[in-house]
DNA sequence: AGCACGCCGACT
DNA sequence: GTCGGCGTGCTC
């Protein structure tokens, strides 16, 4: 009887590859374990083992497999449900999902090394020039890698020579697997056993009499010995005996100390837990219970909580609950970079239960999480994580909590899988029939419409802890202002004055200006024209700090240009304004406080969000300019005023979303400001005051902005009453972009009639010399997503069956964001 | 995706 | 005459 296991490689093919295996190792393996395999002709990949059986292939003989690389399985079974869930609902394959649930350092590379067979030279046989050269270096270094023999070869065709090679019987071809993952040693000492006694030691020491270097050390040793029975590194003992390396090296040749190395985690906690009883107030304590009680009828519970109303309380406490029972809880954050306060936090609440989790990590330090949460140890109970946290190998997962739930950026948009956090999150609650609970200040309109319909419990919060009042908000007309010569740059009078205000009080002010759309743009007075990206279809942005035009798509970029690229003439303005100019601006107007940006540009490095957070929390800086990033979860203390810049720019982006998402951003922002007893002020600018959105932003309307908005949703099927799913088609080729765009909506449309919208190009139509168009298809909510997915699977395989149609790539993307 | 095979243009 | 361009097809 022969035996067989599919594997699941990590590659965009659909479809589990079936390889052979011993009867030992079927009896070994387990579905989860690794596997190294053969793929094609050279290479050899990581798969995992989805299942193990006796069926035999009937069209092609299945290879065997290289090596087992797990004694345990890696991944669990609960992981390859949801992994094939994932793969179904967002139409992407298994070997995509795999790819993001592992961190890299599981998946093995192989490279295909050439050695000799014999120890010969090449003088030996008859070769051909090629193949002599090759011979002769594997003569020097015992095994080349292709890409070295790339460069012996001078070439980058080498396999040819390689096959004639292995045919002569004289070389082979082997694959190297490297495990990626190092394990992070620390160098202990300890003393040798032939000094353990008493009288040994006293021996020792004479012994070193004429050597105080090294006596002072041992003196330290023993002394670190003396307080605590923790094993000495040597890095502490050098430290406390104030001596170098050196000394220390004398010690342990002459045989008196030993040192050894022990595997550590790169991720260890060392503040104190502190204990510290959270103090609630009777409307949090009355959300808790209400939420519990949901938990008890496992439902998902969305907790609509205004800014400052001590959400985060609410989630430890219920943290708390699942810790008691021994489950493990998950706590997903949009983006984990910005929440330093909220990981401090949870910190002193569970100590070094809490690990972090997220794609900024370094890859040994995924694998040390990753590896802590499949053997559930004490470490990771609590998980602090970013969207692909999700794809931890929890087992007894209890809770999870999804921070910010209305944030876009749950959902992950390049590469596939594109999947949506937080309703991944809520299928894998349900998988293993763990709470969950999404929270926001302002939900989304498609979880807030989820919990009017009974689909999910709503908790509401609606009042700030300590009772603080919210923010007084001011709207600006700057229309008014620029027509009566209010304005000086981008602040009109009245942002001055409140900003002139709050610097007396010594309180600190946060200017929010939106990127996207908005950078400077250079501009010719005299023919109008500004450079434009020569690979996108967009116009170059002007960087002051280097003086350079850059596109924001590719990275291209010139340096700034003094005369107009059409017309030769210096008249060149700039237009449009980004955070870079507001604090320019800022500069000149109070050229006595400290300014600070915070922006994609000013936080680059793993801790460039940090160092600009603290100082602002620190009070170094007393005015910050910034974008999005300003926006999440950050506490500071003495911001007493907030200005929006702009508010046009976010309400006149061209997307269903956009007013939702203006909504969204503004009331985040203005709940930065007054978070202690003082009440806080907001001042938003606008050419168009009386906007909807403004309006109820301003009294802080979130019931009224759902009812218009879900109306709009409605009249135009959109979310929540309609599901999406965009095809955005890309190719070098213009037309041929065009002709297969055209050719799958009119396939689409035959059967989804007029649910098909476009194709229509996006706002920026190239990208890298890629041209781009997109298709959207509405799927309304009494059709099966189960066969709308077939149909378009179907149509999907037609299309790839057209020939000329082979070099356009599609990018199926379900409920995009 | 990656890689080999295969068929066409520009160079030693 | 070869090298290398990328269209096509396959990978257990």
């Amino acid at each position: 009887m022969s035996y067989f296991i599919d594997v699941i490689l990590p590659l965009p093919l659909d479809k589990r590859f079936t390889y052979s295996v011993e009867k030992q190792e079927a009896e070994y393996l387990k579905r989860g374990m690794r596997v190294a395999v053969p793929f094609g002709k050279s290479k050899t990949y990581t798969g995992v083992v989805a299942d193990i059986h006796q069926n035999p292939p009937d069209v092609y003989e299945a290879k065997p497999i290289s090596q087992i690389l797990d004694d345990n399985p890696l991944i669990t079974n609960y992981q390859l449900k949801f992994w094939k869930w994932i793969a179904d609902y967002y139409m992407c394959t298994e070997g995509e999902v795999l790819r993001a649930a592992l961190p890299g350092a599981f998946l093995l590379e192989s490279e295909n090394i050439v050695q000799l067979l014999k120890k010969s030279g090449p003088e030996e046989y008859e070769l051909t020039d090629e193949e002599y050269m090759v011979v002769e270096a594997l003569q020097r270094q015992s095994s080349l890698k292709i890409k070295e023999v790339n460069q012996v070869l001078e070439k980058k065709k080498v396999l040819p020579v390689l096959n004639s090679l292995v045919e002569k019987n004289i070389v082979a071809l082997n694959q190297e697997i490297y495990e990626q993952y190092k394990p992070k040693k620390i160098r202990f000492v300890r003393l040798s056993s032939e000094f353990s006694g008493e009288a040994a030691m006293h021996k020792l020491l004479d012994e070193l009499e004429k050597a105080p270097k090294q006596r002072e050390i041992i003196l330290s040793f023993f002394s670190l010995k003396a307080q605590s029975t923790k094993p000495v590194k040597v890095k502490t003992l050098l430290k406390k005996s104030n001596s170098s390396a050196s000394v220390l090296k004398s010690l342990l040749d002459k045989g008196f100390l030993e040192e050894y190395y022990l595997e550590t985690d790169r991720m260890s906690y060392s503040g104190n837990t502190a204990e510290a009883s959270l103090s609630f107030s009777d409307h949090q304590e009355h959300a808790l219970t209400e939420i519990r009680s949901h938990f008890q009828k496992n439902e998902v519970c969305l907790l609509h909580g205004i800014t400052s109303s001590g959400k985060t309380e609410i989630y430890i406490r219920l943290i708390q609950d699942v810790l008691e029972k021994g489950k493990q809880a998950l706590y997903l954050l949009p983006e984990i970079a910005l929440t330093t306060q909220l990981i401090q936090r949870l910190q002193n609440y569970f100590g070094e239960q809490v690990l972090i989790y997220h794609s900024k990590y370094s890859m040994n330090e995924r694998v040390e999480v990753y590896r802590h949460v499949l053997k559930e140890d004490k470490k990771g109970r609590v998980v602090i994580g970013a969207r692909s946290a999700i794809f931890l190998p929890f087992s007894r997962l209890g809770l999870i909590v999804v921070d910010e739930e209305h944030e876009g950026t749950f959902k992950q948009f390049d590469p596939a899988p594109r999947y949506h956090a937080r309703d991944a999150a809520v299928v894998l609650a349900n998988f293993f029939k763990s709470n969950i609970i999404l929270g926001s200040a302002t939900p989304s309109l498609e979880s807030y419409f989820n919990a009017k319909h009974n689909k999910y419990a709503l908790v509401e919060l609606n009042r700030r802890y300590g009772n603080v009042l919210l923010p007084e908000i001011e709207i600006v007309d700057i229309k008014v202002k620029h027509k009566k010569k209010l304005m000086k740059g981008h602040f009109s009078d009245r942002l001055l004055e409140e900003i002139k205000a709050a610097l007396k009080e010594e309180e600190q002010v946060i200017l929010f200006q939106n990127r996207r759309g908005f950078s400077p743009i250079l501009e010719c007075n005299t023919c109008g024209h500004s450079p434009q990206c020569p690979n996108c279809d967009v116009s170059l942005t002007f960087h002051h700090h280097n003086n350079q035009l850059r596109c924001h798509y590719c990275g291209y970029h010139i340096a700034m240009q003094q005369k107009c690229m059409a017309c030769g003439s210096p008249d060149i303005t700039t237009k449009g304004f980004g955070t870079e100019q507001i604090e320019t601006e800022l500069k000149s107007l109070f050229p006595d406080h400290k300014t600070g940006r915070m922006d994609q540009d000013t936080t680059r490095g793993k801790y460039g969000y940090e160092k600009i957070i603290n100082a602002f929390e620190q009070q170094e800086i007393d005015i910050m300019v910034g974008t999005q990033m300003l926006t999440k979860g950050l506490d500071f203390r003495h911001v007493s005023l907030v200005g929006i810049m702009n508010a046009d720019n976010l309400l006149n982006f061209p997307d269903f979303r956009a007013h939702e998402r203006s909504f969204q951003l503004m009331l985040q922002v203005a709940g930065r400001a007054g978070r202690t007893k003082k009440r806080g002020k907001v001042l938003i600018q606008s050419y168009n005051p009386y906007h909807q959105i403004i309006q109820q932003v301003s009294t802080n309307d979130y019931s009224g902005m759902y009812k218009d908005q879900l109306e709009e949703r409605h009249n135009y099927k959109y979310p929540p009453y309609y599901r999406l799913i965009r095809f955005t088609l890309k190719s070098r080729d213009f037309s041929k972009t065009n002709d297969a765009s055209e050719w799958l909506a009119k396939s689409l449309g035959n059967i989804f009639k007029e649910n098909i919208l476009g194709p229509e190009f996006p706002p920026v139509a190239r990208i890298r010399n890629e041209y781009y168009k997109n298709i959207l298809l509405k799927i309304p909510q009494q059709q099966s997503l189960g066969k709308t997915k077939t149909v378009v699977h179907k149509i999907m395989s037609s299309f790839r069956a057209i020939g000329t149609f082979r070099s356009v790539k599609v990018v199926i993307n379900v409920d995009p964001v």
